[in-house]
RNA sequence: ACCGAAAUGGCGGAAUUGGUAGACGCGCUGGACUCAAAAUCCAGUGACCUUCAAAGUCGUGUGGGUUCGAGUCCCACUUUCGGUACCA
C-alpha cells in the first residue's frame, strides 16, 4: 500500500494544533529541559533548506527529552528588527513593519510544514513594543549602573555620585573609559552638565566619540563588509572615517568574567578558543614616551617590555589625537596626503594587506624612558586606533610587522635577544638571553619582562597592565528600524533616562524612510516625536540588531508578562538554556553579547545563573551552488560563451553573470549547463540580454536561433544560499514532493550537524525508499495490520536493541546522520527476517518518533495506541539481547591484516596466542621468521611482530 | 593578515581510547519482472596487477616524523569554508 504523506501530514498537523500537543506549562513537577534555536531574521527570500538543519536537530532532541520524562521548553520567535527590511523599504516604499509581518507569516508556515513541535503561544518578536519595552528596560538598567572593580559586579550609579561628593576620585573602584582625578570640592563645583559627563564615563551604557564608516551619498554608516576598495559596495560612493557621538556598552568591564566562566560551559573547545582570542587577554605594561621639545607624552601598551632597548621608532594610528600636534611643518603635506589615503581604507584592508607597507614620518621624536635615546615618531595604518592605546613602540628586531616597516623605511633593526641557543625559533619567541639591554642584560625574556615593568614603575613612567583586546560594543545605529533609546536630552544636553512606567517608547511611524545628511538618523525626520516637549529632545539613533537578541531566550520563559521581563517563578524553574543550537557565524558576536547581558542581569539579581547557555552546538551551513555564465566584457552585442571556451582568457575580460538555478540543467553537478530552453528562460528573466549572442562548442547565435542541442556550460561555485545569488532552495517544495518526515531525515542524513555541506537533493530517494519500506513493515497489501503478538526471534530482538543502543548514544552526541543509518540497517534486517512482532516493531516506532513525527503517529494510532506517540516513553535497550558468543579477530602481521579469525568469546588469551600461529593462513607469513612478540588487544585485534 | 574549522571512492559520508578504512545512502553496471518503460526486487561496485580466479601491491589533501600498528598523534605546508566588531 502506498503511504500518502500529503494526506497523513495535513491531518496530524491540524490534530496536533487542535489538541495543543506541544503546549508547554511552567507549572510542572517534572525536571525541566530547555532546547533553543537561534531565532531567524525573517528575510524576504523566505526560509531556505539551510535554516531547518538546526531546527530539525533541536526538534528531535526536544521530542526525545519529552519522551524521556522532561518538561521541555522548545520555543521559536523572530529577530525582526534589521537592516534588510529598512533597505527594502527605501527601495520599494513598503514599510518595514509590513514586509516583516509578511515575512514572518511565511516563515511560520514553512516551519509548521516541517512538523516542528514549537509551542507557538510563546512566540517572541523583537520588533513588537510588548517585547522591546523590556529591551529598553534592560538598557535603562545598564544606564543606571557602573561596574565596580572591587565588588566585581554592577552597582547603582547613585553610589558613585555619593562617592564623588564625599571623596572625589580617591579610592574609586569603577571601571571607566578614562582615568579621571578630582577632589570632592571639584565635584561640588562642577556644573550639572560636567557632573553628568563624569558619570557618563562610568555608566555601563554610555556615550562616547567613536569612529564610523560614514557614507554621505547613502546617508548611512557602513559595516567594513559593505566597503570594497575604499568605496561603498552599493553604488561605489566615497566613505570616510567620521567621529560621532555614539552609545556604547561597557562589555570590556566584564572581560575577565566572560573569559573565566567559559570554563564552566559545555561548548566546543574551538568555540571557546575563538571567544578567548576575541577577549584577547594580555599582560604587559603601559609606558609613557615623552615627546622631545614638548609637554606631550605618548602612551603605549606592550606585552614585551623586555624589548624596550630594541625600540627604534614609534608608530601612531592615523586617527591618534596627537597626530596633528606632532606633525612638523615640513611634513604637513606628506602627512595630510597619507591621512587622505588611509581614510579610504577599511580596517579589514589595513590589517590584511601586509605586503604593501605604508607610513609617514611626523618629523617629531620621542625619548625612550629607559634607554634615553631619541627615536622618530611615525604614522601607519597597521596601528589601529581602537586597539590598545592607538600607539606602539616598534621593536623591529622582535616583531615581524615592525620589522617589515623598518625594512621599508630604512629604520634601524636592533637585536636585543640572543636567540642562538634556541635555533629555529622565530624572532617573536620568548627564547634566548637579553643583550644590548643595560640593566636587563643576561636575563631570559620572561624575567626581563618582570624586571622592565619594575623599572618603569620605579621611574614612574609606566605601570603593569592587563589589557583586553575586546572593545566596548558600539550600541548606536543611524537607522530607523530598531529600538528607540528610552532617553531624552534637556537644553543643556544632559541625558535623562525615561521612567520605567513610561515604557515602551514606541518607534514613530515614518511614511518615508531616508538616510540623513551629516550623520543624522532617519528618526530626525519625526520632528513631533523628537521634540516631544519644550526644549527637550529624544535620541534619534536606534539600537543595533543584537539588542533584542541578547536576552530573547529569557522572554520565552514568560512571554506575555506585562509586569516584568519574566517572572521570578518562571526564571527559577527554567533557569537557563540546556542546549542551544545555531550557526557558527554567531560564534563571537551574538554569543558574547548575550553572555554579557546575562551576567549583568545576574549581578542585579534578576536571573539565577551566571551563564545563559549551558551546552552549545554550532550547526554547519548548508551552502548553495552559484552558477554563472561567462560574459565577454565590452562585447556588442553582449556575447556569452560556454565555460569550457573561457580557457586561457585573462580574467579581466570576463564578467560572471549569476544565473537563476531553475534555468540550469544538471544543477549542482560538474555538467551544469543551460540548454536552449534555459537560455530562453534566462532572457525572459533578464530582458536586458535579449539581443545577446550565446556561443557553445558548435554554434554562436541569438536565443531564438539556437539549435535544440545547444549547451552552454556554467561555472559552479559553492557559496551562500541567498536571494542575491538566485540559488535558494525552499523546503516547502521538498516537503510537498517527499513529505516532512523524509525531508527531516534527509537533512539529518546529509552529514554531521556541525559540518558545512552543499545542498543536493539527489540522495533523497534513499531516505524516501527507507520510509516506504518502513511503512510496509506495518501494513499488508490490503491496508490491514500485518503485525501479530507472536514472540519475536532472537535475531529480531538483537536488531532492535542494537538500533536502540546506537540511536540513544547518537542522540546524546547529536550524531543524527549515523542514527538515520542505524534505522536503515535495522529496517533492512527486520525485513530480511520477515519480522511481524508487535513487540519489536511498535518499540521501533517509538524509537523513530522524534525523527519522523508524522508516520510514527499514524502507525501508533493505526495499532490502537492512545494519546500521542510523542508522549510515550522512549525505548531503552536490553543489553542481554546484544551479546554474541563469538569474536571476529583481525589477525595482522607487522600491522598488515592477513586473516579474519572467528573464535568463541570464552577463549583464554594464552590459547589465542598459541593457536594463532598454527593457522595455515598465518603460517605462510611467519614461516622461517623469528617472532618478536604477539600483541593481543582482547576483543579487538591480534598483531604478530616479526 | 589574524582567529576557528574542514579535506576519506564517481558523490554525501562511516570508522569507541591509535587497532579489520570505505558502514549507510546516492550514482553506476549486470540480472529478474515487463511487449516496452517506470516502479520494485536480486547481485556487483576504491584503484592497480591478472585471460579468469586465488593471491598480491597501492590507497584517507601534500611532505616529513612517532608507533608493533596512524584517517586518528606530532611538525611543516596547500586548498576550501566561517568570523574579524554597523549583514544577520
Amino acid at each position: 500500500m502506498e503511504y500518502n504523506h500529503r494526506e497523513v501530514e495535513a491531518r496530524w498537523k491540524s490534530k496536533w494544533d487542535q489538541d495543543q500537543t506541544y503546549k508547554v506549562s511552567n507549572d510542572s513537577s517534572l525536571p525541566k529541559f530547555y532546547v533553543l534555536d537561534m531565532f531567524p531574521y525573517p528575510s524576504g527570500s523566505g526560509l531556505h533548506v539551510g535554516h531547518p538543519l538546526g531546527y530539525i536537530a533541536s526538534d528531535i532532541i526536544a521530542r526525545y527529552k519529552k519522551m524521556s520524562g522532561f518538561n521541555v521548553l522548545h520555543p521559536m520567535g523572530f529577530d525582526a528588527f534589521g537592516l534588510p527590511a529598512e533597505q527594502y523599504a527605501i527601495q520599494t516604499g513598503i514599510h518595514p513593519a509590513e514586509s516583516t509581518r509578511q515575512n514572518m507569516q511565511r516563515y511560520r508556515d514553512q516551519l509548521h510544514n516541517i512538523g516542528l513541535n514549537y509551542d507557538w503561544s510563546r512566540e517572541v518578536i523583537t520588533c513588537q513594543p510588548e517585547y522591546y519595552r523590556w529591551t529598553q528596560w534592560i538598557f535603562l538598567r545598564l544606564f543606571e549602573h557602573y561596574y565596580d572593580t572591587s565588588a566585581r559586579k554592577a552597582l547603582p550609579i547613585a553610589r558613585l555620585s555619593e562617592h564623588f561628593s564625599k571623596r572625589g576620585t580617591e579610592g574609586l573602584t569603577a571601571h571607566g573609559l578614562e582615568e579621571l582625578e578630582f577632589s570632592s570640592e571639584d565635584w561640588q563645583q562642577m556644573s550639572a552638565l560636567e557632573q553628568a559627563d563624569v558619570l557618563m564615563n562610568y555608566r555601563l551604557a554610555y556615550r562616547k566619540l567613536s569612529y564610523v564608516n560614514w557614507c554621505e551619498a547613502l546617508g548611512t554608516v557602513l559595516a567594513n563588509d559593505e566597503i570594497k576598495d575604499g568605496v561603498s559596495e552599493r553604488g561605489g560612493y566615497p566613505v570616510e572615517k567620521k567621529p560621532m557621538m555614539q552609545w556604547a556598552l561597557r562589555i570590556s568591564a566584564y572581560s575577565e568574567r566572560l573569559l573565566r566562566d567559559l570554563d564552566t560551559l559545555e561548548w566546543s573547545e574551538s568555540l571557546k578558543t575563538m571567544q578567548r582570542n576575541w577577549i584577547g587577554k594580555s599582560t604587559g605594561a603601559l609606558i609613557h614616551f615623552k615627546v622631545e621639545n614638548s609637554n606631550e607624552a605618548i602612551e603605549i601598551f606592550t606585552t614585551r617590555p623586555d624589548t624596550i632597548y630594541g625600540v627604534s621608532f614609534m608608530v601612531l594610528a592615523p586617527e591618534h589625537s596627537l597626530v596633528s600636534s606632532l606633525t612638523q611643518d615640513n611634513q604637513k603635506e606628506e602627512v595630510r596626503n597619507y591621512l587622505d589615503y588611509v581614510a579610504k581604507r577599511s580596517d579589514r584592508d589595513r590589517q590584511s594587506d601586509q605586503k604593501s607597507v605604508t607610513g609617514v614620518f611626523t618629523g617629531s621624536y620621542a625619548i625612550n624612558p629607559i634607554k634615553g635615546d631619541k627615536i622618530p615618531i611615525w604614522i601607519s595604518e597597521y596601528v589601529l586606533i581602537e586597539y590598545g592605546t592607538g600607539a606602539i613602540m616598534a621593536v623591529p628586531g622582535h616583531d615581524t610587522r615592525d620589522q617589515a616597516f623598518a625594512r621599508k623605511f630604512d629604520l634601524p633593526i636592533i637585536q636585543v635577544i640572543d636567540q642562538s641557543a634556541a635555533p629555529g625559533s622565530s624572532i617573536e619567541e620568548k627564547k634566548g638571553t637579553l643583550i644590548h639591554s643595560g640593566i636587563l642584560d643576561g636575563l631570559e625574556p620572561e624575567q626581563a619582562i618582570e624586571q622592565a615593568i619594575a623599572e618603569v614603575e620605579k621611574r614612574t613612567v609606566g605601570k603593569r597592565k592587563t589589557q583586553y583586546r575586546m572593545r566596548d560594543a558600539n550600541f548606536s545605529r543611524q537607522r530607523y528600524w530598531g529600538e528607540p533609546f528610552p532617553v531624552w536630552y534637556d537644553q543643556e544636553g544632559i541625558c535623562h533616562p525615561m521612567k520605567d512606567e513610561e515604557l515602551p517608547l514606541t518607534l514613530p511611524f515614518l511614511q518615508q524612510i531616508q538616510g540623513g545628511t551629516e550623520g543624522k538618523s532617519p528618526l530626525a525626520a519625526a520632528e513631533d516625536w523628537v521634540y516631544f516637549s519644550e526644549g527637550n529632545s529624544r535620541e534619534t539613533d536606534t539600537m543595533p540588531g543584537y539588542a533584542g537578541s541578547s536576552w530573547y531566550f529569557l522572554r520565552y520563559m514568560d512571554p506575555s508578562n506585562e509586569k516584568e521581563f519574566a517572572s521570578r517563578e518562571a526564571l527559577s524553574y527554567w533557569q537557563d538554556v540546556d542546549l542551544y543550537i545555531g550557526g557558527t557565524e554567531h560564534a563571537v558576536g551574538h554569543l558574547m553579547y548575550s553572555r554579557f547581558w546575562h551576567k549583568f542581569l545576574y549581578d542585579l539579581g534578576y536571573v539565577p545563573t551566571i551563564e545563559p547557555f549551558k551546552r552549545l552546538v554550532n550547526q554547519g551551513m548548508i551552502q548553495g551552488v552559484i552558477d554563472s555564465m561567462a560574459l565577454i566584457k565590452d562585447s556588442h552585442p553582449p556575447e556569452f560563451i560556454s565555460e569550457d571556451l573561457v580557457g586561457e582568457r585573462p580574467s579581466e575580460e570576463i564578467a560572471w553573470i549569476p544565473v537563476h538555478k531553475d534555468f540550469v540543467k544538471q544543477y549542482g553537478s560538474p555538467d551544469a549547463h543551460l540548454d536552449k530552453a534555459g537560455i530562453l528562460s534566462f532572457i525572459k528573466w533578464r530582458p536586458d540580454f535579449e539581443h545577446a549572442v550565446f556561443t557553445d562548442k558548435n554554434q554562436s547565435a541569438t536565443a531564438d536561433q539556437l539549435s535544440e542541442n545547444f549547451c552552454i556550460r556554467t561555472r559552479s561555485e559553492v557559496g551562500k544560499m541567498s536571494k542575491r545569488y538566485h540559488n535558494v532552495v525552499n523546503p516547502d517544495d521538498v516537503v510537498e514532493e517527499y513529505g516532512a518526515d523524509c525531508f527531516r531525515m534527509y537533512e539529518m542524513f546529509l552529514g554531521p550537524l556541525e559540518d558545512s555541506k552543499p545542498w543536493d537533493t539527489k540522495g533523497i530517494n534513499g531516505v524516501s525508499g527507507f520510509l516506504k519500506k518502513y511503512h510496509q513493515l506495518f501494513y499488508d497489501e490490503n491496508k490491514n495490520p500485518s503485525l501479530d503478538d507472536s514472540a519475536p526471534s532472537k535475531e529480531a530482538l538483537k536488531a532492535l536493541h542494537t538500533c536502540i543502543k546506537k540511536v540513544r548514544s547518537d542522540l546524546e552526541s547529536l550524531s543524527f546522520n549515523t542514527s538515520v543509518s542505524a534505522f536503515m540497517i535495522c529496517v533492512n534486517e527486520l525485513r530480511r527476517l520477515q519480522c511481524q512482532s508487535k513487540e519489536v516493531l511498535l518499540t521501533l516506532n517509538k524509537l523513530l518518533a522524534p525523527f519522523a513525527p508524522f508516520i510514527t503517529e499514524e502507525i501508533h494510532h493505526f495499532y490502537g495506541g492512545t494519546g500521542s506517540v510523542h508522549h510515550q516513553d522512549y525505548p531503552v535497550q536490553d543489553e542481554s539481547c546484544l551479546i554474541s558468543d563469538e569474536i571476529n579477530y583481525p589477525v595482522s602481521v607487522n600491522g598488515k591484516k592477513r586473516y579474519e579469525w572467528i573464535v568463541p568469546r570464552s577463549t583464554p588469551q594464552s590459547e589465542l596466542e598459541n593457536s594463532v600461529l598454527q593457522l595455515e593462513e598465518i603460517k605462510k607469513w611467519v614461516e622461517g621468521q623469528t617472532i618478536k612478540k604477539i600483541i593481543i588487544v582482547p576483543g579487538r585485534m591480534i598483531n604478530i611482530v616479526i
